[in-house]
DNA sequence: TCTTGACCCTCACCCGGCGTCATAGCCTAT
DNA sequence: ATAGGCTATGACGCCGGGTGAGGGTCAAGA
């Protein structure tokens, strides 16, 4: 008699789960070889082989139902189910590509937002193009990797419930510059909420004056931020832009 | 007032279906404008935006949940959001290509091992490499690609209820020749049986003689196949073989 | 012998992103 | 009035399991 294993055990050897056996006992796929009076599964040595199949064309992904086709025929069509599957990974393949390249644009066209506020708009006049690419660098520099890398990881790790806390926090210091328009952007009130909306931006990341003024800048040049300060009060994100640059220049001033 | 636009319509403007449309709303990704009495759903211009954006982030494989919270606060790390998902379509675009490689590889070692079976088993000595490469090239071009596609179409069109007859009937060929295997390979209804085996297989595809010789040695040569005929009988895929390759001499002989 | 803790079972709901009914109400044209 | 085309809600189904709940079983130690 060979020798026989107990769900934990095949779970355990293979590394997948004990609800993973119980499903694929369900649908068919790996019924163990025994089952004893009081139900326990019990699998035999061929059981971990068919096992191992079952893990071999899942790591190809395949599904489970074609893996199942395949273990039980392979006369049909084994090969021509590999060369199908081969054709269907690499449609896969491209898609990724494109979306890659897609995203890639919509960071670039971001990035040049950004780059044309600083650039074309002259509001910057003491900033030549090299100091601007020196500034650049510096941020990629000297704002140590490893802090960065961090707080992108807080951000991953936050919870739901923190991550809503957040968004209400920043919500009332919008909806509480909304409530400031009719007074200049330099005024003490105004400017006091923007620091608290520049100390909430920095939850996310470190962001030094001429980020600051950047990010004011692509408020009012990328329709996804102007739309979302619109929604609070018409003409917010020009005033926020605006109160965010006068902060940069005079509090912030790195 | 602005126009407004029913379900349908939207639905038809934008590609997506109705049930799509319900279903942004239940979640509440896309809430529309104006709910007649009679709880008709009406969209506004503005929602004809958001629903752009939404389908861009779900063109790149955003999921639904992500593209709210970038569409309700873009502030909250629009960029770091595109960043982030990058890497995700980056880790799984590496994870194609190695799925692909590993197809590729696989197919190699059957493809291998049936030429092995032709080359090394000197059961073919009548046959010089030469010849056998031109045999290779005489199938890819002779066989008529419109067909040999065509048939892999019926394949893939083939419903559940096709798939299983067919299967059953592989079985049952199989079971007769368990039953005979105290004849010879040679045998009449041995024999018999083969060439409903390759007119079973030519199901599939074209099989010439060379190819359904090949198959044979598969089926000793590749545990897929080999596992397979075990489980009807011991050492039946040995006496397949052997009357596979009697009948691809005597009968087929191409 | 009794208890503890690790293991086992089944049942059943949950996720995403909708497709696909079922059942019923509404609107318009003939 | 009747047909057909639109609309609504609600519920189940898919895939590959995760994550319990609620209860039974087993071996080892006190």
């Amino acid at each position: 008699m060979s020798k026989q294993y107990s769900v934990k055990q095949v779970a355990d050897l293979s590394g997948i789960t004990v609800r993973t056996l119980h499903h694929y006992d369900k649908i068919g796929l790996l019924k163990p070889a025994k089952r004893s009076q009081k139900k326990y599964r019990y699998y035999d040595e061929d059981n971990l082989l068919r096992l191992q199949q079952i893990l071999f064309y899942r790591e190809l992904d395949f599904s489970l139902e074609q893996t199942r086709a395949i273990l039980d025929d392979p006369v049909f069509d084994f090969v021509k189910a590999l060369q199908t599957h081969r054709e269907s990974l690499l449609q896969r393949h491209k898609r990724m590509k494109q979306l890659i390249q897609t995203v890639d644009q919509t960071l670039e066209k971001i990035e040049g937002d950004r780059t044309m506020a600083l650039k074309d708009k002259d509001l910057y006049k003491g900033f030549d193009q090299e100091k601007i690419d020196r500034w650049n660098k510096e941020v990629d520099e000297k704002y140590d990797p490893e802090k960065v890398a961090e707080s992108r990881r807080n951000i991953g790790k936050m919870s739901k419930d923190q991550f809503k806390d957040i968004q209400k926090q920043g919500d009332v210091i919008t909806e509480a510059l909304g409530q400031l328009m009719d007074k200049g952007a330099d005024a003490p009130e105004v400017q006091e909420q923007i620091k608290l909306h520049h100390a909430w931006i920095e939850n996310f990341y470190v962001c030094p004056a001429e980020m600051y003024k950047g990010l004011g800048q692509l408020y009012i040049e990328n329709p996804e931020f102007t739309a979302f300060y619109e929604k609070f009060k018409p003409d917010l994100a020009a005033f926020m832009c605006e109160a965010m640059g006068y902060f940069a220049d005079n509090v912030l001033k790195d």
